[in-house]
DNA sequence: TTAGTATTATACTTATCAGCTAATTAACTA
DNA sequence: TAGTTAATTAGCTGATAAGTATAATACTAA
């Protein structure tokens, strides 16, 4: 039972399953509609399970209309995500090696705490152990 | 050999790992320093292993100082994520609503093409089948 | 050289995932 | 009713991942 996060980042880490989300962004589409790109290279229960992943993580709703299963786009789960990230943004950039020039200044050397008579210190606290 | 993005989306979808990455953002540590807080759970062989798959989503770096392993942040992959993310932005807001509403007069009902003589509408394409 | 610390490697178990084929359900159509 | 289309389920395989314990490596210090 992984946490709502990995879920969403999991069900992120495959590129069929971003393809078919990248085309919901275009509207709702059936099952074999979603799947269709695909034939080639996988099956229609291929599809399926993707779409299952995709809906245990809350991107996809499914819908029912006769006997097509319309799909839609959830976005809503990718606000976490997308939040998450955004912690890690002054680290994208090209600022990176003055950045971390400047963390080395400030952190101190790793060994350091065993070499010296000072007390080993505890990490620091860390807030995303969910 | 999966793509870089899924690899980091792979990479994020664990909360130990992204625990690791938090820790990291405060400056580089130790591989002991980073598996401090999580041995009453893990062994140090497993925060290895997580430490690995961080390493080859190009996340982490392990330098070498004596016998410690001084892991640094590489935030570099992220972008790809983020801006990945980014166009999905827009679906993530409250306006969903309404946007939904509005991609229903767009896009017509599924089932349509297969009801009527119109032929049948080839999805629209997609451009993340990476 | 010996002992101690930091880290990794090996080997194994268990669980999950991605894919397949074949069979099944559910709804429409003639 | 029988046939067709849309989608799912079931059962199987092979690959990968997370975790363990134990052993090996790399370096420091006495």
């Amino acid at each position: 039972m992984p946490d709502t996060l990995s879920q969403t980042f999991s069900a992120l880490a495959d590129p069929t399953r971003r393809a078919i989300l990248a085309r919901l962004r275009l509207g709702e589409a059936s099952v074999s509609q979603l799947a269709e790109p695909f034939l080639g290279q996988m099956t229609l229960p291929g599809v399926t399970k993707h779409l299952k992943v995709l809906e245990r993580a809350g991107l996809v709703t499914k819908g029912r209309e006769a006997q097509w299963r319309p799909c839609t786009l959830n976005a809503a789960p990718l606000k976490d995500a997308a939040e998450w990230m955004d912690e890690y943004r002054v680290f994208m950039e090209a600022s990176l090696d003055r950045l971390g020039e400047y963390l080395k200044t400030v952190t101190p050397p790793v060994g350091e705490s065993t070499r010296t008579d000072a007390p080993t210190t505890p990490p620091p606290p860390y807030d995303d152990h969910r």
